[in-house]
DNA sequence: GTGCAAAAAATCGTATACAATTTAGTCGTC
DNA sequence: GACGACTAAATTGTATACGATTTTTTGCAC
């Protein structure tokens, strides 16, 4: 009865086998930072690594490199995406374009045991924060992520939720490149807040929140050009 | 000095041979209506047609599948999408949702030179919108997306303008399978009256017209399950 | 003639093989 | 010793080959 069965998946069965899965763990790998941007990753290399042939392991690379996630350039190969500054404003610039309609829809059909899962993560989220070790704050990086992705699911589009998918992804490697502060990437009890907001059917206030929480990410960023990149250019322009 | 330069467009060099050549090609015939919603897109013909193997004419239908064109099916192969009611409205809510954020972005950024450019493409589709005959209307759609498109472009935001890429070219198999009104898809001088709002930089009046025009393209579909679906569903569940 | 079961054909999933391009290394010349 | 051209190794681009799954056809029983 609830065609959302038909939306929420977006292919209709299992995975379309191998090349997914090594998609999906190279993409958890890149976001969880465990890749850093501008690694090489030869498709031989990945192909042996997972066990499976060069086909699959390319495969799985250009399905990233349509999410953004990864370069793939003529002849020379792929490479775990280094977002130029100019590139990081324009995903930030999109998800204030696009967060604030998500989070509307969001709200028009939230349901109680959504709040309820909604504040679960926001538990886990503060849980993570209070903990030390790099594993502990990948986590949180991830757990940040979804609470926006969850959002997007709980808005009931199927394709803004692709959207963000692509966006959150490519935002985590942003945060990596420019971040600095060493503490929480996202941000203290901003979507703790926001919830609240949509809890009270205060929408245009939970809209403010998540702009002043968008703007609260990317602030904490260092926009300059990372010398690496710079030589990089140098090198091969 | 402009770092525009790299984030306009997606890859850096031309394309990435064959797979990308036959990917545009068949997404051309898909959004010009030339190959039905449901078709069956098969590795080897596919191959075949273009006189390459079968990897290449897969790498393409994957592609494809990215930009939710084609659906590929585990053990079954691909076929032209055939959107359902919902996806159709799930792709006119986010249209809904992108493109008044993209109209701003575009008023703040456009340039003399671009408003011509505009212009000129209005002029093109009223020429189209006078003429007869299926290949003046095939051009007449593609006309309407590309002012759509072109916006995108303008806002300067290269992820936006991807995925503006992606929403208008599901919405041309959209209107193609659920379009009633045999005349334009897309509307009447609603474009032109964006511009002009645009010129006036009456931004509000602008994006209340863009969001009556995609109610009014919305509105003239005719949003009931096709009996071609139901039957197909009925004999390979 | 209808319905089911098994075999044949077709199609996809994956691996391997070869060609083309890039990159690294080497040798010779200045 | 530095620079440039040539050769060799590595890597990607594409094609072909083989195994697995699905679809169709065939054949038989009822």
């Amino acid at each position: 009865m609830n065609s959302a069965s038909n939306a929420l998946q977006t292919t209709d069965d299992s995975a379309e086998t191998g090349a997914q899965q090594i998609r999906d763990a190279i993409r958890d790998a890149i976001v969880e930072r465990r890749l850093s941007p501008g690694t090489k990753l030869s498709e031989s290399d990945v192909g042996n690594l997972f066990n499976v042939s060069r086909t699959l392991a390319r495969a799985a690379l250009q399905a990233l490199s349509y999410e953004g996630l990864v370069n793939v350039e003529k002849n020379r190969g792929a490479f775990v995406a280094y977002p130029s500054p100019d590139e990081a404003r324009q995903i930030f610039a999109a998800r204030r374009l696009i967060e604030p309609g998500i989070l509307r829809e969001a709200a028009a059909r939230i349901t109680p045991s959504e709040i309820q899962h909604l504040k679960q993560l926001l538990l886990e989220e503060t849980r993570l924060m209070g903990e030390r070790g790099q594993t502990a704050r990948r986590a949180e990086i991830k757990a940040s992520g979804d609470f926006h992705l969850t959002l997007a699911a709980i808005s009931g589009n199927a394709i803004m939720q692709r959207f963000m998918d692509e966006l959150v992804a490519r935002s985590s490697l942003v945060i990596a490149l420019y971040g600095q502060s060493t503490v929480s990437s996202c941000g203290h009890s901003e979507h703790g807040d926001i919830v609240a907001a949509m809890e009270s059917k205060d929408l245009d206030r939970a809209c403010r929140l998540m702009l002043h929480h968008i703007a609260h990410i990317e602030a904490d960023l260092d926009l300059r050009e990372r010398r690496t990149q710079g030589l990089k250019d140098a090198f091969e322009p």
